[in-house]
Order: structure tokens, then sequence, then C-alpha cells
DNA sequence: CTTTTGACAGCGT
DNA sequence: CACGCTGCCAAAA
């Protein structure tokens, strides 16, 4: 299935539990490979049944549209806040086991697709 | 090949 | 705490 990043962003969104959330800068590093930057144009492209308000800002924010409709969101789920923005110290997700299993074979799908550093 | 553009991150002021 | 600038990565023009 060489599809692209974007698939195993989708994939390591979906992982993430309610009431947790994890950085953009987070999620490249996790999979290994391409910037914030990346994973942010992979959001753009999320379905719409993926929970993309457990992905957000390094500081705790999103871009004010987006905010506004995850805000319902957080609140249902009782993802710790600080003040009108996400208190990530608590809120972060931090995998048990089970979740680095699952997030290594992303990560090795995602090498094994795109593991030519080829000059550009 | 160069420039522009993103649901970004860090650091300095 | 708020801005502004620089750094990053990949894709599109």
């Amino acid at each position: 299935m060489p599809h692209a990043y974007a698939d195993a962003v989708h994939a390591l969104a979906a992982l993430v539990p309610p009431g947790r959330v994890l950085s953009y800068g987070d999620v490249a590093e996790l999979l290994g490979g391409g910037g914030p930057r990346q994973v942010g144009a992979a959001m753009a492209a999320a379905p719409a049944d993926l929970p993309w308000w457990r992905i957000l800002r390094a500081d705790g924010t999103l871009a004010e549209d987006l905010a506004e409709r995850a805000a319902p969101h957080w609140h249902a789920e009782g993802t710790p806040r600080r003040g009108t923005r996400i208190d990530m110290a608590a809120g972060r997700w931090q995998p048990d086991d089970a979740g680095f299993a699952a997030i290594d074979g992303l990560a090795e799908a995602l090498a094994a697709e795109a593991p030519a550093p080829r000059r550009r």
C-alpha cells in the first residue's frame, strides 16, 4: 500500500486516546520523518471521521477557526485545559507498550516507502 | 533549478 | 506574555 506520509499521520492520530493530545512536532518525531509542517499539511487532508482535534500546536493552541470547532470535543473528552489552551504537560499522550508497538509499525511502514533521501 | 507556501517549532527581544 | 525572525521538510508552481 504505497501510500503516503499522510496515511501514517492519520493512522497515528487515530491511536491517540480521548482526552489526550500530541503536538504536530511530536507526531513527526514519532513517525521518524518529515517535520511539523509536513504533519500539518497531512492533517489538512484529514478524513472527516478522524479525531483531528487531538493533534495541535506545541503551545497547546490551534488555528482560531479550528480551535472553535475543537473546544466542544475537548470539553466532552475532559482534555486538560489551561485557560483557553490545552495543558500540554498534562494532556500529552504518553504511549504505553502497545502504543509504542503500533507506532513502531507505522514508522517502519513509512520508512519502507519513503527511505530514498534523494536530492531534491 | 529557484521561489512560494503550509492545521509548525524555537529562540531572542 | 506577545511579536518577529529563522529553521525545517516536502510538494507545487
